[in-house]
DNA sequence: AAGTGGTCTAGACCACTCT
DNA sequence: GAGTGGTCTAGACCACTTG
């Protein structure tokens, strides 16, 4: 480990520096994805720490969903589940009375140039390019949300191949298939407008909507996306924990 | 330990007694709140373990938040910082274009005869009594927000005996001053409502009413509260975090 | 200098899973 | 039985705070 030391500087704990080594090869996908990663005595070999500062690398990053333990068998890689995801907070009843997840198409994709305040809160430099996103959600063949979202030229270019029919009912399986970007965490800020028309929001004049900012992040907790969805308010359900 | 092993049940780790005995004594303010409590070592003296397994007992009450480590100083009891809580979601903003936490003004508190619905909701037995709350919250001195509060009457009831104008701004810091309940987490459910008339809030009866139902629960991670809150969305702000 | 928590090691034994 | 992670120990040295 000196080279990494010397590489990391100083101060960081030898633990660290495995624990960025380990994620280092995670991102790198140097593992079967099916197999579990070596165990923690080999892991202390290879890095010649002792076994409590493998465990405590590991501890860091089962902390960041990055890794799951299972005793007996061996320490495996997290499997994003995207289809029963804590990113999804908000639902519409419908017709049936039932919560359900709004079904999302996706209307227009297309790359455009910086916008500053969208640069700014995606942490980009202001000469950036983006990827402008148009989307809306159905409820009962409804258009109950219409969403605006802003990702990183750079790193979400190769989400411009997709035709529009193509993608699913869920972004954020793109976003980690195509562009190796896990959706890990995420700021909403909800508000109300009035007066908004909107383009594909079927909604009278006169009827408050719901406005949802989101800066959604990645694991390594830089900020990928942003999106400003407009809704109805009629059967709405948001559900949140807090902790 | 070992007497402690045999009424916990054998399966339990040792540093997961450790830790029950350390929350207890926290429990019981058995420590000066403005020192530090027994260092790591005079602990695996008290309870014959090693300096290792008080250290990861530590942990875990640092991850609960009810201990803070300060390297050099010692490991102090968490005081509660009510005014910049993480309870703090909703703000409205003013005249003046702030967001800003409504205030909040007690109107109404009793005991109540067991509502089945709300002693589900706080996991009490059918028969157990409730206590009461109406508060409403303003911004500019316009009611903004009209909450309804159910509280278990046996954990609360030293509530009855402050009267209505010694509530202060804040209702959790009575919970936990007199009550010995601190707020630790909670689940907040948004959705709508139509053609309600509040008795407090002062809106036009076809207005859109936003309903917050929020289950709050207490370090034990048990639910104590519940609480619904009708309020406008006019200027209406709610922000979260998700991880 | 003394005391605190922070890091790191080496090794023991246990509980669980697979074959 | 062999291999995995889970628990627990005993002791070393470092970094930080206070007197």
């Amino acid at each position: 480990m000196f080279e990494s030391m010397a590489s990391q500087g100083f101060k960081l704990p030898l633990y660290e520096q495995v624990r960025l080594q380990i994620q280092e090869k995670l991102a790198r996908h140097v593992w079967d994805i099916n197999q579990p990663i070596p165990s923690e005595s080999e892991l202390s070999d290879e890095y010649h720490v002792s076994i409590g500062t493998v465990r405590k690398a590991i501890e860091r990053l089962v902390e960041d969903n990055l890794l799951v333990k299972i005793q007996g068998k061996g320490t495996f890689i997290r499997q994003p589940n995207f289809s029963a995801s804590l990113m999804k907070f908000f639902r519409y009843r419908n017709v049936a009375g039932e919560l359900i997840e709004p079904v999302g198409v996706v209307k227009n994709i297309e790359k455009i140039a910086p916008v500053p305040a969208i640069n700014a809160i995606l942490k980009l430099t202001p000469k950036d390019s983006l990827i402008y996103l148009e989307r809306v959600r159905l409820i009962d063949g409804t258009i109950m949300l219409s969403e605006k979202i802003w990702l990183s030229y750079d790193l979400f270019s190769s989400l411009l191949d997709i035709s529009l029919q193509d993608f699913g009912n869920l972004l954020y399986p793109f976003y980690y298939d195509r562009c190796n970007q896990l959706i890990a965490s995420a700021n909403e800020k909800l508000t109300f407008v009035k007066g908004y028309k909107d383009k594909y929001l079927d909604n009278p004049v006169d009827e408050t909507l719901l406005k949802i900012c989101r800066i959604a992040n990645n694991l390594e907790h830089a900020p990928v996306e942003y999106r400003e969805s407009f809704g109805r308010t009629t059967n709405f359900h948001y559900e949140v924990n807090i902790v």
